[in-house]
DNA sequence: GCCAACGTTGGC
DNA sequence: GCCAACGTTGGC
């Protein structure tokens, strides 16, 4: 399974990841995104990391899930922005997410909605609001190719 | 900053 | 269970 997620990059980007190696991806409040965390997120999924609210928004690298889904602590922080005050302490996941590739430039929402091949693809509908959804193999590799096409990729080392 | 789309809440 | 109101997301 291939996945999509997105992030702000003012609150958490690519380069941070790359920085970080890994990290944790808490802060999801969404039901359909909870449960395809918690129920379809395998060690090893390929994702395709998406800067949302960007100049350009597009997919800008590749991360993979290092850690499947376990209880996400800041739903339980009432100092947290992501707090759910009266939640049970299992209602919300994260998961762990590493670094694997950066492209050498994003590859836009522009430009994923021109190309043909990813017809259909999530997040090129209007409206599209999920920040966690699987993505298909077929479209994962071309919007890979598409960012390679770009130039060197910076990868893990 | 605007606004369309969507999910959630809460009155009934 | 319906649906209007509200809050949030995210492109532009």
């Amino acid at each position: 399974v291939y996945w999509l997620m997105k992030s702000e990059p003012d609150v958490y980007g690519i380069d941070q990841l790359k920085k970080d190696g890994r990290t944790f991806w808490e802060g999801v409040r969404n039901y359909t995104a909870r449960n395809w965390m918690r129920d379809q997120m395998k060690v090893g999924h390929q994702v395709l990391f998406y800067h949302s609210n960007a100049d350009p928004s597009g997919v800008v690298g590749i991360a993979e899930i290092v850690r499947e889904a376990y209880p996400d602590p800041y739903a339980q922080d009432p100092k947290s922005d992501y707090y759910d005050e009266g939640a049970p302490a299992d209602r919300w996941v994260m998961v762990d997410v590493g670094f694997v590739e950066k492209f050498a430039a994003p590859v836009s929402l522009a430009e994923l909605k021109a190309e043909p091949a990813l017809e259909g693809m999530e997040v090129t509908k209007k409206g599209s609001r999920l920040s966690v959804h699987p993505v298909s193999e077929a479209h994962f590799r071309k919007v890979v190719e598409m960012g390679r096409a770009k130039g060197r990729p910076v990868r893990a080392s």
